[in-house]
DNA sequence: CGTTGACATGTAACCGGTTACATATATGAC
DNA sequence: GTCATATATGTAACCGGTTACATGTCAACG
């Protein structure tokens, strides 16, 4: 029962051949005879042969797996940019190793650390990260893909194209007619709540000089959201739009419009950034990110990387697309 | 540069001693004289030495890597058991190797097929599959702990007890007056599916002998709640309470049920199971599972196994607890 | 017929760890 | 001082693949 798997010197001798004949078949290589090739396939068969992993990629110093270190995502998230990248590797016959990190730059680099020797590859997301201590996390000699992170020069660096995003949203809410937009913030040190909040500012300038640009921080949680609003109300500021850096954010602010009888889209309109599942039977207008897209994406130029190709690093972006739901109807 | 990475050998030499108290300064083993390991910890240093992950295995027969094997899980659900099981992965000093698994089930033999050799043992969540499809599925030789999956004697089972928590609504539900309590079912062949309709049944029979069981099969998406709800509606059918099998079919009846202006809770309470984070937005009551506990679980009872613990196996059941909210209040 | 080259196969070193066993040194008992 | 014992360290084989190089075979060519 418990009897050591076969060994390839064990489909070697059944099959009457040497280990190197072996290697040669299983690797695909030419030079090998039509009849011993079937003899090989025979044996293995037989045996029941499985190639070891850990010899193979000890001797090749390839281990055909990448790590993926992502942050402790919202639930949604983390399932579609998982699901995109399986999807990649599996096509290209990797494995995807798993690990979350945590806001601590200790954490990241511990986590990258443990990862070394065991992938060829990594993806990092690591909006939360400063520059410098990303740099100081990723070990120098892997190659690496970033996702939603601080600039890097010597790492492609696939990004949400919050500026587009934000200005179609922004562009959205004029059109309806809106003239004081608040802008929710997310948390400050979090990337993508940075882009977003300075893309508003930007928009606004652009798009409507005239018009006040206010933006107040909160930290991503329907919470934060809630409370935002009442402060906004309880200051007596105007306004007939909130539109959050996340939808997470926008749901908390039309909770507690509902909650104090304020009406949407009637009196204010509201809009988030995401697309979360739930935006949807809310009636949310938000705006959608690709996730699965930007992992598949992220997946394939490592792959392509590891494989030889040189195509220029470059910082990509990735177009999200405006979803226009009730909360900003009229 | 690109210089070679240090070897065991390097360090030894660096240190003045031989690879083998290097080694067992590396692995904590005893017989190793203070100054010794300060020396070697001093090499190690200086060379920036990280063992070779691969070289390890190899001699060692292990990986320290367990391979997880999920459905195209809902978005949700599937980050929640990730990061319960990456939890406990990390705190054990393992590594958690993914592959996402589609129904069909000769690509679930395949997906597992591939972590063979490179895990120490599997977790599998394969709610889709039959018994006997899984029993072929899994490497005999490698240890595995399924979570949500059919009954299979010769491996530890974890599972959420969908009749515990199918009783705890229909109960809920009994208690606010309702008499005429549709269930909408999941897709047969689902486990989950299959276990909350029959517990559904076997709830009312013991708790509210003389009123009628009804139930009809949905797909558990919210378009299939939407569609059963209006079937409901077009039959005439008489109902006062709907109690679908997730959150989302919940919600599909919802949209409906506000769409045609029937009043929920007064004249229709609403109730799902699973708790996504959109059920607190809404106010659907529910029943909420512990998946990232599940995962967790899971993973610890794995390693424990690895580590030669020798608890009987056994099918174990996680509790689920109920939520209620506004949907099924009066 | 001898030489050359293409093709097929085998031999053995190597990848970088772990560890059984051998050896060396210190400690203590008698 | 001798021997037993505990402790510290080193040597070399081994894990299971890959592959450079050597060897062997055969056909084609001058």
């Amino acid at each position: 029962m418990a009897k050591p798997p076969a060994t390839i010197r064990d489909v070697a001798r059944h099959a009457g051949l040497s280990v190197a004949s072996i290697s040669r078949v299983l690797n695909g290589h030419n030079h090998v005879h039509p009849d011993t090739r079937k003899k090989v396939i025979e044996a293995m068969d037989a045996l029941g042969y499985i190639p070891n992993a850990a010899a193979r990629s000890l001797s090749t110093a390839k281990s055909h797996a990448i790590g993926v270190v992502l942050p402790d995502l919202h639930g949604e998230f983390f399932g579609e940019v998982v699901r995109g990248m399986d999807k990649a590797a599996s096509e290209r016959g990797y494995l995807l190793l798993l690990s979350t990190m945590h806001a601590d730059s200790r954490l990241a680099h511990q986590a990258m650390g443990t990862m070394r020797g065991r992938v060829d590859g990594l993806i990092i997301m690591a909006p939360q990260l400063s520059a410098e201590d990303l740099a100081q996390a990723i070990p120098a000699d892997l190659p690496a893909v970033l996702i939603n992170s601080p600039a890097d020069a010597t790492h492609y660096n696939l990004r949400i194209d919050n500026r587009g995003g934000v200005m179609l949203m922004v562009r959205h809410l004029l059109a309806g007619g809106r003239r004081n937009i608040v802008h929710l913030a997310g948390y400050s040190g979090n990337l993508d709540a940075a882009e977003r909040s300075a893309a508003f500012r930007e928009a606004m300038q652009m798009l409507a000089p005239d018009l006040p640009v206010r933006i107040i921080e909160g930290d991503f949680t329907d919470e934060s959201g809630e409370r935002l609003v009442q402060q906004l109300l309880a200051d007596g500021t105007e306004f007939d739009a909130i539109f959050a850096a996340n939808d997470m954010m926008a749901l908390g602010a039309l909770q507690t419009l509902r909650t104090v009888g304020i009406e949407v889209p009637s009196k204010v309109a509201v809009a988030g950034f995401d697309d979360v599942p739930m935006a949807r039977h809310l009636g949310l207008s938000t705006v959608r990110v690709d996730m699965a897209g930007i992992g598949e994406r992220a997946v394939r130029r490592l792959i392509d990387q590891l494989e030889g190709s040189t195509e220029p690093l470059a910082l990509v972006r990735q177009s999200p697309t405006l979803v226009a739901r009730a909360t900003t109807g009229r």
